[in-house]
DNA sequence: GTTAGCACTCTAAGGCATCGAGTGCTAAAG
DNA sequence: CTTTAGCACTCGATGCCTTAGAGTGCTAAC
């Protein structure tokens, strides 16, 4: 069934006001939010009526409404304006997003307190993950005689290293000879493809004294690339729940942030669809029981070579979706820009 | 004034059971407590002189009686039993260490989980400093035509490194001029002493064309040592704070975490004195006004080359110090043998 | 110095009346 | 047929009172 454009005024008034508030709705406060001027009786049969429709629910007779999670989604998929950035709010994601940094983890890290800051909820940030990671180039330099710190360059170029002592000494021949065997046969291949065969077919060309260097090198590429398929998360501005009212209690705020603090919830959020870019997730729509009653924005950001980062805002499910919305879109469109152009560039 | 035997006595049995419960502890409470048997009566006249002396408070009349500061403070210095670890005890804690990693950020973000885990408290990690710490050495590697990756170890073996862009492309040549001229003039000196005095010098020994690299590069020691001395802070657990009566209120708990995340009040807590490995602030004695009604419980450890961390607990002020003082130092010991025996050998 | 006993204090908890916001329904007006 | 005014009704929140119980301080006896 169609809602007449009079509920759905009427609705989003409810809505809108207790986004606000967190105050059920009483039928008076909505007339005073109308367009066209009602009176409150007749706001009542059609609030009555948006509840049976189930967009409204109502925690005890003789309380004002609140919106159901239908409502919400009604909410967001129609009503809601789209925000309009303020000049004040513009300044304030340029200024966040001037601060740039070069590791990326560390700026994803940063984006994700950035968001919170912004929004004034609870933000996640999980680091983008390219389909074919895989190691570019890798660099061994000696720092003494049996020391070496092992580089590697991945395609999406983050960089990683680990410091390798040595059991057997190595000259710096055999060391640059170790680099060159890396380089020629555990570039630019797959995580799956690094094994052992591999290991024997480079040695039976370089020699066995390298062995040792060879198998620490890989096992760190290893390491490194299934650390990145396992996309980092990150949380950040916790705190900011605890300022709303539905979290007054103590023992819900915590379950909440023990289920958000847990890598494994977080990656299963529901992602934007391909060709989307903002992903709102209302209620039960997490998928998650423990955030059954709080709403997830998640919006993701391009990172290069094709990888997608995320970047999500939890709050009530009463947040004021539209102007998180805008926020976070315009966020991650820095994010996406800052990250292309140091790409290709620098 | 010296505390009677029977008075000490009487104060330990406050405070442990006061540790347990978190409810106001009565006459008949203690008396079961107590090894010699007195009656209710002796009791009350001894908690009442307590009171006077200000080792005990009473929230109103006819309440039990709770611990002053000044009664934890005494606790800990002369009452508290040491705490004994039990086999499971030490299992966990020895399960914990034996999980290490190589990097030293990591390294230290991993120990305050498991410190939080092992204590059930909100645990803060310091990154170690040395007061000496300088770039041992550079390392530039190219990548493609006009990007090469700046790596630098640090006499702490820490290693950093940086995606750099350069305008104009340089040769293998010339980076390997530069590489020599960075390890030649800018490697084991004070931060302070990284100016432009000293890259005129080196470059006036090698050409003008790689002055771009040279200053990318010293920009990013100077960054990277900036950095390091002012250590990174990281709080775990957070969350472990909202599972106390104390914090049932949600604007204390806001407050007091929000206190926690903020850098700057979390290095300025009071450290071990020197000497000491263990430091225990009971309330105000933290210096923190936010930190007024908790403890915090620090340790340093051994990071080799001189450097010190902290590792740290904080929970209220009736916090199980002798169990959190016995796990806190076990770990930080383990933790001083990993860093040492990593740096020796490895 | 210790203890039993007792009056006293103060909070927590339950019961109860009151208040008021908000509803649903009905009947009249448009 | 829709809108509106009016009114009775519902139900949580608030405040007040009473009661129960835990714990104290004091006094007098041992």
């Amino acid at each position: 069934m169609k809602l007449s454009d009079r509920k759905k005024q009427i609705l989003k008034a409810v809505v809108d006001d207790y986004i606000q508030t967190a105050e059920p709705v009483g039928s008076r406060t909505v007339v005073v939010r109308m367009e066209t001027p009602v009176s409150s009786a007749t706001v009542r049969n059609e609030m009555a009526e948006l509840e049976n429709l189930g967009y409204l629910e109502q925690p005890h007779t003789s309380a004002g409404r609140v919106p159901s999670n239908l409502g919400y989604r009604m909410y967001v998929d129609e009503l809601m304006e789209r925000y309009h950035l303020t000049g004040a709010d513009l300044a304030e994601v340029q200024k966040a997003l001037k601060f740039r940094m070069r590791e990326l983890d560390r700026l994803i890290f940063e984006a994700g307190k950035m968001v919170s800051e912004l929004t004034h909820h609870a933000a996640i940030a999980l680091t983008p993950v390219a389909d074919t990671e895989s190691i570019r180039r890798f660099e061994v330099i000696p720092v003494d005689k049996t020391t070496v710190v092992l580089i590697l360059v991945t395609t999406t170029d983050q960089i990683r290293n680990r410091i390798c002592r040595l059991n057997v000494p190595l000259s710096g021949l055999e060391i640059s000879a170790a680099n060159r065997a890396l380089n020629a046969y555990f570039t630019n291949i797959p995580l799956h493809d690094m094994n052992g065969d591999r290991i024997a077919r480079a040695e039976s060309e370089t020699g066995a004294e390298i062995t040792e260097l060879l198998v620490a090198a890989i096992d760190f590429a290893a390491d490194v690339l299934r650390r990145i398929l396992n996309r980092e998360v990150y949380l950040s501005g916790a705190t900011q729940l605890l300022q709303y009212p539905e979290y007054r209690d103590v023992d819900r705020a915590r379950a909440l942030l023990d289920c958000l603090s847990d890598r494994e919830t977080v990656v299963r959020l529901p992602e934007p669809e391909p060709g989307e870019t903002i992903r709102v997730s209302i209620g039960e729509e997490t998928g998650v029981q423990a955030l059954d009653d709080v709403s997830v924005v998640v919006t993701s950001y391009e990172a290069g070579h094709g990888a997608r980062g995320l970047l999500g805002v939890v709050g009530p499910t009463r947040m004021d979706y539209a102007r998180v919305c805008a926020r976070l879109q315009k966020f991650s469109e820095g994010l996406s820009q800052i990250l292309n152009e140091q790409q290709r560039n620098g």
